[in-house]
DNA sequence: GAAACTATGCGTCAAGTACT
DNA sequence: AGTACTTGACGCATAGTTTC
């Protein structure tokens, strides 16, 4: 039986590769295609050596920009976060958005920041830390949305908000937070963990959205109650939606969510509750739906989808890993047939010296 | 131009391996 | 034992090339 290295690094049975069958032979491996793999060895322990990211695709287009910023959150307890935003390039998208089918996402905004005082802001049922994530993170991600996907509103922050705050530093001393689109709806994140909509009606009124998230009421364990609250010139409409499904049309609210999703997903690490952004279901077209955790499923139908949620995750995880791996091979074969390349002139060479010696050692017969 | 062929890439499955 | 990762194999889709 044979051990072989993979191109990956990995040793595998039952394989030789060439590489292994000349590292045989000669037992001296030091070309470009052993420093290569060393490479590769080190380059996939870099890979995983961040593993405290948690991170979230938002649907965009254009090519990556800006450079990882740290930003702290104050608490009021005095206590500092630390979130920071990394854009990437192209990567496959987890969240589609309603109003575009098919979504290209050219980045991945991810944030590391402190888990575990989201975590115990999670189990405190205390949602503040969460709606000032999603106050710092939104302006940011829907500008990146806005200068890329014709449609989505831009917002600009009113400047009494910010002036006198050092950029990137957000504190919960103001208990109202007050944007503006660029389709003049206004925005405003109260400290009570509102997020209000409001859309330029004849009389300032019409079309007020409101998002809230609240953990009061005796919520069962896991379960964050999302309430959305849109009033029209035709009545109000309201859902009440502990932790299962909710369905919004707005464009804007639409972002809201998948940034509150996004925070449920950092904050979801370890043991903690996951929520998921889903493509909409048929009967939900233009919706986005937040799966609760496995903890709270019971119905058969829950479990089902739970299942499917599983195995919608393994595929997503094979598929990048085959991609990676086919990646890794072509670059393998690449360092092997430039090896042959330089092989062959190394070849070339010695049988022209050895033919040369031949000329020298051997006595000329005339 | 249409059909046949070839090359390439992707998604998925399954088996093997490493790790805990 | 269970889980995650890696990779060969298979089928499919698409683009480019060749043949008629």
């Amino acid at each position: 039986m044979y051990l072989a290295r993979s191109y990956c690094g990995r040793v595998q049975k039952g394989q030789m590769t060439m590489d292994t069958m000349e590292s045989q032979q000669d037992g001296s491996v030091t070309d470009s295609v052993a420093e290569n793999e060393s490479a590769h060895m080190q380059n996939q322990t870099g890979q995983n050596s961040i593993p405290t990211l948690t991170q979230v695709s938002v649907a965009g287009s254009g090519t990556g920009r800006g450079s990882p910023a740290v930003t702290l959150v104050q608490l009021p307890s005095g206590q500092t976060v630390h979130v920071q935003g990394i854009i990437q390039t192209p990567q496959p998208s987890v969240i589609q958005s309603p109003q575009i089918q098919t979504v290209q996402v050219r980045r991945i905004i991810m944030y590391q920041t402190d888990l575990s005082i989201i975590l115990s802001c999670f189990k405190s049922h205390s949602n503040i830390l969460i709606i000032s994530v999603v106050k710092l993170c939104f302006r940011k991600i829907l500008n990146e949305l806005s200068s890329d996907v014709p449609g989505v509103p831009k917002i600009e922050e009113e400047k009494s908000e910010e002036e006198g705050t050092p950029p990137n530093i957000a504190t919960m001393a103001v208990p109202t937070s007050i944007y503006q689109t660029s389709t003049g709806q206004y925005i405003a994140i109260a400290q009570g963990g509102t997020i209000q909509i409001s859309n330029p009606g004849s009389d300032g009124v019409q079309g007020l959205q409101a998002l809230t998230m609240t953990n009061s009421g005796a919520p069962p364990p896991g379960a964050t109650i999302v309430q959305y609250a849109a009033q029209s010139a035709d009545g109000t409409q309201q859902f009440f939606v502990p932790g299962s499904q909710v369905v919004v049309q707005d464009q804007v609210v639409n972002c809201l969510y998948k940034l509150v999703a996004f925070c449920f997903i950092a904050a979801a690490t370890g043991d903690m509750p996951t929520y998921q952004i889903r493509a909409p279901t048929t009967a939900l077209p233009q919706g986005v739906v937040m799966a609760a955790s496995p903890g709270s499923l019971h119905s058969p139908q829950q479990l089902a989808e739970e299942a499917t949620r599983k195995r919608e995750l393994r595929l997503m995880k094979n598929r990048e890993a085959a991609k990676e791996c086919r990646r890794r091979k072509k670059e393998y074969v690449k360092c092997l047939e430039s090896r042959v390349a330089v092989l062959e002139v190394q070849n070339k060479k010695l049988i022209e010296e050895l033919e040369t010696l031949k000329d020298i050692c051997s006595p000329k017969t005339d």
